[in-house]
DNA sequence: AGCACGCCGACT
DNA sequence: GTCGGCGTGCTC
């Protein structure tokens, strides 16, 4: 038999299935979706197993080495999956299958020196033996740093002769967890008749003894855990090991994230009439094997969390599996704890938070039918489910489902290719849809499933818009308006808890010499830098590059270099001082990088251990706190100036969360939005709770501007660091895709996009709009084989993006 | 990716 | 005359 093996080598030659025999001893065991090690060059090599037939075309065939899963990674789905993700999205299939699997099962490729006529080699070099031995079964880069210069070259003469080789292991970088536990394989009999026999003095064995005779005799208990809660010593274990009543193993362990937290169970709630109307079909698609896609779009509190719950728990009882994806930011333990409430232990997690090994875990559990429901972010749409009855994404509008790296795909997609394979409901919530997703289901390609009125009859928080033009001239130079002053103050007195939003961490956006108007910019990315104040550093934020504030300008030397834009560090600054008694709480990427940290500064705010959360993106999602009244968004107007088509949108969306973090549940909720754009429709939509007519205005501007819903998108990015090959592919480029694309489409640029330089390439973009354009995946691929030239180390690179969400 | 094969310059 | 530069092509 012969067997179809993907080769974990990216390149774009090797990108196709290679041909390998199947050993005889294998043939019984080896299934497509494996991985396997294959001989390939001179060396050996990890790939999947995609397909196993009984002929090949090709003679004088390799073996396959070895097996390295004893099941398949991989179900036939995803094998298939994996292909449309390298035709759809342009990336290798070896890329689109390690996407779908934990980090922890890339392939570690390690060399060993092996020593193959040992006695011969001793009689050559008699000095030679003893120092070989120590480098047995070492990895070769600790010898070549270990080995003396003599012993190196006794080795290297070694090699040459044959007597010793360098093979080359191929293994993951998996590691499960084994501890060293205790048991017997003895019976309840044995072990009493044993424990009679017993010295009468050995007390401690003896309490040891009972306590396996006392208990289900397959139980092998940590070693730890069992000296800890019986009180015997090492020493008393020790010697009923060496009499054989017990016996010692490495226990291989499952860390659960969350075995530490207890979980209250909770019950399905009632539903709303609204809710049964939406959950109604949904269940009907489960019982009858169908797949739709169904637009949940719900105000915030309207439910939809219970709607998603009730639906999963009729696919468990039919058997079956769920996904639900979160965006990365929105799952907090408190959502978790939703899930894992009702379903139990159920449920797997899977998100960036936890460890490499945590993860291969959760894998795990998935990957063995032990779970039916999976919780993650994007990349747990491809959990390995053979029996998948719903995929549900939750807040479906985050840009963050889509992946901003090769393979880059789109989550949504990906959970719609699964709906159809499975004839399975898809069910996208949010209470802002993303334009494309509400205009496919007003044509009908979705099912609109609406809710709009909120489970506790809680009306949405009143919203007062500032006009920050207005604070200036009124002579107010402060970041917060006197309204918003005065509304954090009233809380404070009243002891009730204020969120406060601002997009910008840092100190300050840029610095700039007043004298000249000299930006200080990062010297590899062409951007300016930000101002870190706590350690009085400027920082890049794309390449990470720091250095020394200034005290003289760069270009006029002139001494006086002012700090312009605001980041949440100033703001926390300006909070102590204007209102000290206030306990501050302030969570961006700089406060939350350890792990551990996102989770404490929430919990420490929900306990009421401070009056005021201040932070960026990641407060808008999921919190839910009872005692925050008021909200703050310091400038609401921070991403409407972006360089991007969705700007708008983006704001709209990013606004209707904040203020839905205010006043869900008893106390009422108010909403502060400050503002220089207080007008713009974005801003004055999100205010009034208005999708609809946000929708409306911003489905006119789309059209008049020709971007998605109404034309598709697809970004080529060309970077160099020499910028004349950068132009000069690009035009290029240009000039090809508008020979060979149709009239209709419309070719943009090229054009340098907003960061022309990122560390230290320059950067060069062209778009492409269309509506239908057949030929587009392959033309496409040309221009990619045509001017990414793989040969050369510094080479063009050619990113192609299609359905872009980072314009950059 | 990594390695072999292959065709042109400065060296024992 | 050869050693070695890295351009091209192949790996089942």
């Amino acid at each position: 038999m012969i067997a179809e093996v993907i080769v974990d080598i990216p390149v774009k030659q090797t990108d196709k299935p290679f041909d390998y025999k199947i050993p005889e001893s294998f043939l019984s065991l080896i299934q497509p979706g494996m991985r396997v090690v294959v001989p390939f060059g001179n060396r050996k090599r990890l790939g999947f197993v995609i397909r196993i037939k009984k002929e090949s075309e090709l003679t004088n065939l390799k073996e396959i080495d070895s097996m390295i899963d004893h099941e398949p990674v991989l179900t036939n789905e995803l094998i298939e999956l994996g292909g449309w993700l390298s035709k759809t999205a342009l990336c290798l299939k070896i890329t689109a299958y390690q996407a779908m699997l934990p980090a922890a099962m890339k392939a570690s490729y390690k060399k060993y020196l092996r020593i193959v006529h040992p006695e011969e080699l001793h009689e050559r070099w008699p000095e030679s033996l003893s120092f070989l031995n120590g480098y047995y079964n070492k990895e070769w880069g600790q010898i070549l740093k270990k080995a003396t210069e003599d012993e190196l070259i006794i080795i290297q003469k070694a090699l040459q002769e044959g007597w010793a080789v360098l093979e080359q292991a191929v293994g993951d970088q998996s590691t499960s967890k084994r501890i060293k536990s205790i048991g017997t394989e003895l019976s309840k009999a044995e072990l009493e008749k044993a424990y009679d026999q017993l010295d009468q003095r050995a007390k401690k064995q003896r309490e040891a003894l009972a306590y396996f005779i006392n208990q289900d005799q397959r139980h092998f208990i940590p070693l730890a855990r069992f000296l800890e809660e019986t009180g015997v010593g090492r020493s008393s274990v020790k010697s009923l090991i060496d009499k054989g009543l017990l016996l010692e193993k490495d226990v291989e362990q499952f860390r659960d994230p969350y075995s530490h937290s207890d979980i209250k169970s909770t019950e399905p709630l009632p539903l709303t009439i609204e809710q049964q109307k939406v959950l109604e079909p949904i269940v009907r698609d489960i019982e009858e094997h169908q797949h739709q896609v169904y637009l949940c779009h719900g105000v915030t509190g309207s439910g939809k969390t219970e709607i998603y719950l009730q639906a999963i728990d009729k696919v468990i009882k039919k058997g079956k599996e769920a996904i639900v994806l979160v965006p990365e930011i929105a799952l907090t333990p408190q959502m978790v704890h939703r899930f894992k409430g009702r379903f139990g232990s159920d449920v797997a997690v899977l998100h960036s938070g936890l460890s490499r090994g945590e993860k291969y875990d959760e894998w795990r559990k998935i990957n063995r039918g032990e779970v039916s429901v999976v919780v993650g972010a994007r990349s747990a749409v491809f959990a390995s489910f053979k029996n998948l009855g719903i995929v549900i994404i939750d807040e479906e509008h985050e840009t963050s489902y889509k992946q901003e790296e090769s393979p880059r795909y789109h989550a949504r997609d990906v959970a719609i290719f699964r709906g159809r394979y499975h004839s399975c409901p898809v069910v996208l919530g949010s209470a802002t849809p993303s334009l494309e997703s509400f205009a496919r289901a007003q044509k009908g390609v979705y099912q609109l499933a609406p809710l709009y009125s909120r489970v506790n009859q809680q009306p949405l928080p009143e919203v007062t818009m500032v006009d920050m033009r207005e604070e200036l001239r009124s002579g107010n130079r402060s970041m917060f308006s006197k309204q918003l002053f005065s509304k954090l103050n009233d809380r404070l007195e009243k002891g009730e808890q204020s969120v406060l939003f601002l997009n910008r961490r840092g100190y300050a956006t840029f610095v700039m010499c007043r004298d000249c108007g000299y930006v200080v910019q990062c010297p590899h990315c062409d951007i300016s830098l930000t101002y870190h104040r706590r350690q009085g550093r400027l920082k890049c934020h794309y390449c990470g590059y720091e250095e020394m504030l200034p005290d003289h300008c760069p270009s006029c030397q002139s001494e006086y270099m002012r700090y312009f834009g605001t980041g949440t560090q100033k703001v926390e600054e300006a909070l102590t001082q204007l209102l000290p008694e206030a306990r501050v709480i302030r969570m961006d990427v700089d406060t939350t990088n350890k792990k551990g940290a996102h989770e404490n500064l929430l919990k420490a705010f929900g306990d009421g251990k401070a009056d005021i959360l201040l932070g960026t993106q990641m407060i808008a999602k999921g919190l839910d706190f009872a005692n925050v009244t008021l909200v703050g968004v310091l400038a609401a107007d921070s991403m409407l100036h972006l360089p991007d088509f969705r700007a708008s949108e983006k704001t709209f969306q990013l606004l209707t969360q904040v203020a839905g973090r205010a006043g869900r549940h008893r106390l009422k909720g108010e909403v502060v939005i400050q503002s220089y754009t207080p007008d713009h429709y974005a801003i004055v939509d999100a205010g009034n709770h208005d999708y609809q007519s946000f929708y409306q205005k911003e489905m006119l501007a789309r059209r008049q501007r020709q971007y998605p819903p109404y034309f598709y998108l697809t970004l080529i990015t060309v970077s160099h660091v020499d910028f004349t090959k950068v132009v000069d592919a690009t035009e290029k480029i240009a000039r090809y895709l508008k020979q060979r694309l149709s009239n209709e489409a419309i070719i943009l640029g090229p054009v340098a996009p907003p960061i022309p330089r990122i560390k230290d390439r320059y950067r060069y973009q062209c778009m492409i709009k269309y509506r239908n354009e057949p030929n587009l995946i392959n033309v496409l691929k040309e221009c990619q084989n045509h001017f990414q030239d793989i040969h050369s180390k510094d080479a063009l690179k050619v990113t192609i993006d299609i359905n872009p969400y980072l314009l950059m």
